[in-house]
RNA sequence: GGGCGGUUAGCUCAGGUGGCUAGAGCGCAUCCUUGACAUGGAUGAGGUCGCAGGUUCAAGUCCUGCACCGCCCACCA
């Protein structure tokens, strides 16, 4: 093979686009239905339409496309399904934003142009972060790409919502639901985020209506004393049990209400006295509900006070909450206002406050879905990694509540519910009937109302593979098999997916959930683009050239199982670019010294040397190891045991010394240092996927690409103690005689005359160790002292012999000049007092009879041979400074 | 108010069943441009493992309590 000369740095930009493109030209990506192999599913959490890759993306596919590049280099039919959500109200306020900088409204276009018009915004911008995924390298299967608007996708939709409606777990219903007023829209409890804000609690005399004091109420929101219908105090609280049955006067309308008892009253709260306000709390639509009282509604669909409240009609809820209060205070019912911390609820969406609002929506009934979920997860047919996950699910899954699946958009899959003019009759079915089932009428209107998103996206393990039809896919990749998610969702998307999986297709859409930590500043801040704290990962990637497997490593090597939070940095994903370099000139420095090498020539087992058979034995425990994480889902593991295998041994220690051995064993170091490094490769390539097929490449291979290659086996065989134990005094040595000089301060050009005398278990590793001495740390005629030999004397003038112990059964033997003889002494003692520590410690143990008598055999039998082998250490310290005095 | 995590070197984190002389990377200090790599190499400094008890021959590792930080759930207005 003709020597290749590479580029001394490794310049990702250069390859990774071209690669990609390469890959899937060939048709890598796919996983066309093939019965004779065993699939392997991972369902792509879809991300919006809307959405631009950030690092949450990164991270969590990352995960995704290491476990699949991982099974199908194992030989698993792997598909990775990609797809995009059209998130209703996500895509319906982009689309409203640009109408408004064009000064128009929906209700200008109205619904079929609007709708239209999100298409065209669709087909123009929406295809972004799909770009984004090929550019990070993500191996999923384009050709299966799917919308969830798309009209398959839309059937599937229809069916699931009929199928639900005709078991009656669908229903229509009048309730307080979160009413969002910036989206004029319904919004499910999940949507809901809980904020912390400060406010002020308002103390309120409520007159008597036979001119008494009356009773003083406790609210946040005085804007909604216009719609009370009651004041309830604790039955048993003796402060007001008096006034029960009494009427008050609301302040500003003067309505006589009438004073209740209900134990749903916190005594210790406030004053004690509550306002019902049944049209705008739920704990108030309760009790006036218990109560027989009537609901009355002051603002409207916009958070605007409603026509009838008077002076206050038309003002926002915020701005009539100020009004409300200076009238309040100017009929003197004002108390005291204190200042007060608590959390109202906003929407996840657009942040606006929730009102508790009555409307009439469609709910879903979650109870036995929610249940034979929970039974699933208890039973380990779907299993959380880490485990602790499930808990979270299960606590979700066990007080399920109904499930508002309608909402008040344009943008989405519309309600499949037409209602008769004629008789009023609402009919579900995926296409208009052609007239009333029950008077027969023509005129049917359907339902204005869309899908929550999320009641889509909770289809996707199966309708994305052709459901409701029987199709060869849906037979072949369900159920599937990993799901990786952030734990944000894991309520909103994973628990119903597996609820809506079970109820339509009778199994679990996947056995296994991994859920990523969330990526956050070093400073524990979220990551958010608005607020300039996240890291983008293309930029990083491409403009500072880290190259997308620095990102892709730096993300992977951090996720730990069960770890909440990952704090990240851009200097974490430098440093790994400096991993990528590190691999990139060890391949020059193998291809380097290739010249006649052929791979498919096989090495006698008996030609290596102990660098190769250690680094071999190191190699298949490594190969071993990863498996075993990836397994485990350790990715963090995993990568770490790969960035300290290539840096810390291949390189290090493997490469140096087979500058040393090429001469000598040149068929048997080149086998090993081509086979370790193209093994390591095809090992770290599912999470560097680029850099890994480029050095491949220049490898000799057999085979198109390492894409495709088979994942190595771990080789017994190759495992190797005595090699593995004889590097370790080997390197030891090394480091203590490199140490030396350098404590020393020995000038880094000086060759030291060494000795080296070990014991004859180490008969083999001594001319090694000699010959390596000489070259990784500039030992000048290394020489191997006979065991009947006398201590050697200074060929030097001026010079002495200072003697260290390597260990039990090694020691070295340097000739240094005579001004360092004070600081060597100097360094024995630290080094004799070390010992002396240890040893003391181990004899303290070992005395005491109690330690003695419960500890295991095998702790005390290890303690005692330390114990020995510190002794003989020392003794042999000893005699060596004893010689220097 | 409930539930779940976290607290180990300056920073980010490892430390599966208790036996550790507590590790890594970055950062820091000193030295080194020797043909793979200065995006590098060598050497070294740096931690009473949040606090207080307990169990044990032995605790970073198990138990209890406390403190602080974080996440999730929740109708105290």
């Amino acid at each position: 093979m003709a020597t290749k000369t590479l580029p001394t740095a490794y310049d990702p930009r250069q390859v990774e686009m071209p690669r990609y493109r390469e890959w899937e030209r060939r048709g890598y990506f796919r996983a066309p239905v093939d019965p004779s192999r065993d699939p392997f599913v991972i369902m792509l959490p879809l991300p919006n339409v809307t959405g631009e890759l950030h690092i949450g993306h990164a991270s969590t596919f990352s995960v995704q496309d290491v476990l699949i590049r991982w099974r199908r280099m194992q030989g698993r039919n792997a598909l990775w399904q990609p797809g995009t959500d059209h998130a209703g109200i996500a895509t319906q306020n982009v689309v409203e934003r640009e109408l408004a900088k064009e000064g128009l409204t929906l209700q200008d276009l109205g619904r079929e142009r609007f709708v239209e018009r999100v298409w065209a915004w669709k087909r123009q911008y929406g295809g972004i972060i799909d770009e984004q995924l090929k550019r990070m390298g993500f191996s999923c299967d384009w050709d299966r790409y799917v919308f969830t608007l798309d009209p398959g996708y839309y059937d599937a939709v229809m069916e699931a919502f009929v199928r639900l409606y005709e078991e009656g777990l669908i229903y229509r219903g009048t309730r307080m639901v979160n009413w969002c007023p910036r989206d004029e829209s319904a919004i499910s409890d999940l949507e809901v985020e809980h904020v912390e804000v400060d406010t002020e609690l308002w103390h309120v005399r409520y007159l008597g209506a036979d001119g008494g004091p009356g009773i003083v109420i406790a609210t946040q929101r005085p804007e909604t004393i216009l719609a009370d219908v009651a004041v309830a105090v604790h039955p048993e609280d003796p402060r007001y049990r008096a006034l029960i049955g009494s009427e008050v006067l609301v302040p500003i309308s003067s309505r006589r209400v009438p004073v209740i008892g209900d134990r749903r009253v916190e005594r210790d709260f406030g004053t004690g006295a509550l306002k019902i306000t049944p049209g705008h709390d739920p704990l108030d639509n309760e009790i006036g509900a218990d109560h027989g009282l009537p609901t009355l509604v002051v603002l409207d669909p916009k958070g605007r006070m409603t026509s009838d409240t008077g002076p206050f009609a038309g003002l926002d809820r915020f701005a009539a909450r100020t009004a409300v209060g200076e009238e309040l205070r100017r009929l003197g019912l004002v108390e005291k206002v204190e200042a007060y911390r608590t959390s109202v609820g906003t929407c996840d969406r657009c942040h606006a406050v929730i009102e508790p609002y009555i409307s009439e929506q469609w709910f879903c009934d979650m109870t036995a879905m929610a249940a034979r979920a929970a039974e699933a997860i208890r039973s380990g047919r779907v299993r959380f990694h880490h485990e602790r996950w499930a808990k979270n699910v299960l606590h979700f899954l066990d007080h399920i509540r109904p499930w508002t699946i309608s909402r008040q958009l344009w943008w989405g899959h519309r309600i499949p519910v037409w209602q008769c003019d004629a008789c009023g009759e609402r009919t579900a079915a995926k296409t208009r009937p052609e007239r009333c089932p029950k008077c027969g009428g023509t005129v049917l209107r359907q339902d204005p109302d869309v899908l929550d998103t999320w009641f889509s996206s909770g289809l996707w393990p199966f309708a994305t593979l052709g459901w409701p039809a029987d199709t060869p896919d849906l037979r072949y990749f369900y159920p599937g098999d990993v799901l990786v998610t952030a734990n944000e969702i894991l309520f909103l998307w994973i628990a119903r997916m597996i609820m809506l999986g079970l109820h339509f297709m009778d199994d679990v859409p996947f056995t296994d959930v991994y859920v990523a930590p969330t990526v956050m500043t070093l400073d524990g801040r979220r990551m958010s683009k608005s607020l300039g704290t996240g890291i983008d990962p293309l930029e990083t990637a491409d403009g500072r050239g880290y190259g997308v497997d620095a990102v892709r490593f730096a993300l992977i090597s951090r996720c730990s199982q069960g770890q909440q939070d990952l704090r990240f940095s851009e200097k974490m994903i430098a440093d790994v670019r400096n991993f990528t370099t590190k691999i990139w000139n060890a391949t020059r420095f193998v291809l380097l010294n290739l010249d006649g090498f052929d791979h498919r020539t096989p090495v006698p087992r008996g030609a290596y040397g102990l660098p190769e058979r250690w680094i071999r034995s190191r190699y298949a425990r490594v190969a071993r190891a990863v498996t075993v994480h990836l397994e485990a889902y350790e990715f963090d593991r995993a990568a770490r045991v790969l960035y300290d295998f290539i840096w810390n041994e291949y390189c290090d220690w493997f490469l140096e010394m087979a500058k040393i051995d090429l001469p000598q064993r040149r068929a048997a170091v080149q086998h090993t240092l081509w086979s370790v490094l193209a093994g390591t490769m095809q090992l770290l390539h599912p999470v560097m996927p680029f850099l890994t097929e480029e050095v491949w490449q220049h490898l000799p291979h057999d085979g198109e690409s390492i894409m495709i290659s088979r994942w190595p086996e771990p080789d017994a065989a190759w495992i190797d103690d005595g090699a593995e134990e004889m590097m370790t005094a080997l390197m030891a040595a090394v480091r203590g005689h490199r140490s030396q000089r350098s404590e020393l301060n020995v000038p880094p050009k000086e060759r030291l005359r060494v000795y080296i005398r070990g014991e004859e278990r180490l008969a083999s590793l001594l001319g090694d160790l000699a010959r390596y001495l000489e070259w990784m740390a500039r030992a000048k005629d290394p020489t191997i002292l006979p065991r009947e030999a006398g201590e050697p004397s200074p060929e030097s003038p001026g010079s002495r012999i200072i003697a260290e112990t390597i260990s039990a059964d090694l020691s070295i033997r340097t000739e240094v000049s005579d001004h360092l003889v004070a600081p060597a002494r100097e360094r024995l003692n630290r080094m004799l007092s070390d010992l002396e520590a240890e040893s003391g410690r181990i004899d303290t143990r070992l005395r005491d009879p109690e330690y003695v008598r419960r500890a295991p055999a095998e702790v005390i039998a290890r303690d005692r041979d330390r114990a020995a082998e510190l002794a003989g250490m020392r003794e042999k310290l000893r005699q060596y400074l004893h010689a220097l005095a």
